[in-house]
DNA sequence: TCTGGGGTCCTAGGACCC
DNA sequence: TCTGGGGTCCTAGGACCC
């Protein structure tokens, strides 16, 4: 681990709701609440009331009837989102996207010309603000969790850097919510052995975490409870899987009413899959059921394909051998997604600035794996691709 | 508190191969 | 006829994230 904090963690303020205020004046200053049947966003005024994300939009009314509450305008999401994303590859070359409205940037290598991190945090906030008119909160840490953590603190508005020597002063007093992969069942585990803060997760054994919760995350929040982080800002990733859902609600529906439904799912993704060039092998069909519970059935293709009709068989397949399940329980959502995806055809990357063919092509390869991840480097070699050392070719 | 839509990663058993 | 260990893929479920 360096002994600099040079990883910033740039997390958008209540994105959606800010968007809307951004862009419509009246809204400044107001509660508002972006969403359907459910919040997706509230501003900062809105949250003062209480409200949470994902609420019914009846509950959020009566904690805060004042609220101005506006449908989701995702194309506007996503163009303010491209806007930002701009001014964090004019940071650094190293930005990792997390979500629409967040990513990590490293910049260890900007020191000498761009100054501490946290002039260029500071310098980050203001042009996001400048250029794409958004709040924005950045930390600072050693760590990628830590960073994370910081800006959640930092939260709204705000600039958080946790100094090298400082991290565990920070870090222990937090509630265990705070640490990344802790939600509702691990947090009741925890509370049940009198477990509240990062502090005691930290006291408490490796061993017993993992007897407690898994072998993965026991290791995990053991390592997270002492700011032990090895993981590396990556650029070059790309998402394992397509999908689309769609809740139906609480009333019974006609079977031939759910299966035209999925028809306009399986539309909807396999349209994605083609504009982004991925054809994918695995089809999976996700149900939910009158009783909340959730059940998925998936087939695996031989070829993958990005065809609408193809997936469409398959999907159909699954939902009329789920159909028993459907019949006894009542379906509440229906959703397909597309996993395994694979590179339709070359993709072709240029290798980072730093990593010369000339080296060899091994050592390149492996500065690439160390880059992006070992899976890309197998991917191209599974695929046939010629790795000719003056055109390098990777997929992905 | 009656719960959207988009994802990720991990676990675990069984099939199958060497 | 009975047996081992290691590895990968498939499927289903669960927890978590924004």
């Amino acid at each position: 681990m360096s002994d600099q904090a040079t990883i910033l963690h740039a997390d958008l303020d209540s994105f959606y709701a800010s968007v809307e205020q951004r862009d419509d004046p009246s809204l400044r200053g107001r509660p508002v609440l972006v969403g359907g049947g459910v919040v997706l966003a509230a501003s900062y005024e809105a949250k003062a009331y209480g409200v949470r994300t994902p609420m019914g939009l009846a509950q959020a009314r009566a904690l805060c009837p004042q609220a101005i509450v506006v449908p989701p305008r995702m194309s506007a999401y996503s163009a303010a989102s491209k806007l930002v994303f701009e001014v964090f590859h004019d940071t650094t070359p190293i930005v990792e996207g997390i979500s629409i409205d967040e990513a990590f940037l490293e910049v260890a290598g900007l020191l000498k010309i761009r100054g501490t991190p946290a002039a260029i945090a500071a310098r980050l906030r203001n042009e996001v603000r400048d250029r794409a008119g958004l709040p924005i909160t950045v930390g600072v840490a050693r760590t990628k969790f830590l960073a994370k953590v910081a800006s959640g603190v930092g939260k709204p508005d705000g600039l958080l850097v946790v100094p090298p020597g400082q991290e565990l002063a920070f870090l222990h007093p937090l509630p265990i919510e705070r640490l990344w992969g802790v939600g509702p069942v691990t947090a009741g585990k925890l509370r049940e052995r009198h477990i509240f803060t990062v502090g005691h997760v930290a006291r408490i054994g490796e061993a017993a975490l993992v007897t407690m919760l898994g072998a993965h995350a026991g290791r995990h929040l053991h390592a997270l409870a002492h700011n032990h982080d090895s993981r590396r800002v990556r650029t070059g990733h790309r998402r394992g899987s397509i999908g689309s859902q769609c809740a139906l609600g609480r009333r019974p529906r006609p079977f031939e009413e759910v299966e035209a439904t999925l028809a306009a799912l399986v539309d909807r993704v396999t349209r994605r899959m083609r504009s982004a060039h991925r054809a994918g092998r695995t089809i999976t069909l996700r149900l939910r059921f009158g009783d909340f519970t959730r059940a998925t059935r998936s087939r695996s293709l031989l070829k993958a394909t990005m065809q609408t009709r193809t997936i469409l068989e398959t999907a159909r397949q699954l939902l009329r051998e789920a159909r028993p399940l459907i019949d006894e329980r009542g379906l509440t959502l229906v959703g397909v997604a597309v996993g395994n995806l694979d590179s339709d055809g070359a993709v072709q990357l240029e290798l980072p600035f730093d990593v010369q063919v000339e080296d060899g092509l091994d050592t390149a390869l492996d500065k690439v794996r160390d880059r992006f991840g070992s899976s890309s480097v197998k991917r191209a070699a599974s695929l046939g691709h010629d790795l000719n050392p003056s055109v390098p070719i990777l997929p992905d």
